[in-house]
DNA sequence: GTCTATATGGTGATAGAC
DNA sequence: GTCTATCACCATATAGAC
């Protein structure tokens, strides 16, 4: 027996189940070919007001994707500990994010930044300046040496990821998060605070 | 003054034409966002002659994919000499193929395995069928250890070349190869022949 | 606030004239 | 053999009725 006297501005769970389908629908089909009818459609919602409620595509991508991973809390957890042992932890943390709720997110931007532009680009920046640049600067390595090292571990992450949540080769697929760290953890290790070439 | 008494039936040049346009389009935009209408646009062809040569986009597709590389021609001078340094070996022959004109059908291929099931099924039988079981069985390992050494391998070199030629991530993207054998090679190396974990 | 209807344009595929 | 014209469909975005 809901009484409703003031007066209900809409269901106030509409924007919240739009979010959620948009993050579900980019993360299996990428920005291009999800559709905002798709999006619309399983959140059981009109349409026309994800355009009310974001005013674009693009906006709404955006909005899916601000998820509430804080680098800048999750890098200190990364770095504590001995320091023979960051890639191990870097990939742990990593593998749980991509199991957590949140990998939805980051299924997405992946998938989507490979045949678009724009969110490659987004992709390459939070990359870059929100995780790698985190990490690297508290690990006292020569900073003329950090772009490189920093983009070996995306190379091996990123791989790692493609081949886990999007091309889903097994058994890496599959495989116990554990063995993953146990394998390559010494990689980026070695990427990290390992001797380089030149 | 070229005399043309015999027939000509059409230009001889289109149906390359087609499959060099085809092979950019999808380099660029993977498989679902290359147009019929654009590729034969750049081949300076009629958009039906596509149906006309090969009858649907996915026939177009595996045309375009079937490119002048031979694993099992390939594969052995990756296996020449010692043991050691077959990881490098393997990466050097991979950023070969990459940086080559065949590049252009490997990067159609991933660009459009990740949005597209069908392609990315083709890319996933081509490496484990194709590669990497054939590296694989001459290596003398375990075989009850070969599918996961074969995907830690392909973790690495995807995310390479994802990092290099797709998301184009710096410095990776226009590094030295040979900086990026001695990084990645001892990878390689040690998830083909070293130690697992469980 | 919500949603129907539509404007505008791009897609793969096909029928049939030359 | 070649290409014009068209079909049937789906997309994003918007205008305006309730």
């Amino acid at each position: 027996m809901t009484r409703r006297t003031g007066r209900r501005p809409g269901k106030p769970g509409t924007r919240e189940a739009l979010l959620d389908a948009a993050r579900t629908a980019f993360a299996e089909r990428g920005f291009d070919a999800a559709s905002i009818r798709a999006i619309a459609g399983t959140a059981e919602v009109d349409p026309a007001l994800v355009h009310h409620y974001f005013g674009s595509k693009d906006q709404l991508f955006l909005a899916a994707m601000n998820f509430p991973v804080d680098p800048g809390q999750l890098v200190p957890k990364v770095l504590a500990g001995d320091r023979d042992a960051v890639g191990e932890r870097l990939v742990r943390t990593f593998l749980g994010i991509w199991d957590s709720p949140v990998g939805g997110a980051a299924q997405a931007l992946l998938r989507s930044a490979v045949s678009n532009e724009w969110t490659a680009r987004l992709l390459r920046e939070f990359v870059t300046t929100q995780v790698l640049r985190r990490v690297l600067e508290n690990l006292d390595v020569d900073p003329a040496e950090l772009p490189l090292r920093g983009s070996l571990v995306a190379t091996q992450m990123i791989g790692l990821a493609m081949m886990r949540h999007v091309v889903r080769l097994e058994p890496v697929a599959s495989a116990d998060p554990e063995t993953l760290v146990a394998m390559i953890g010494p990689t980026i290790q070695r990427y990290l605070t390992g001797p380089l070439p030149s």
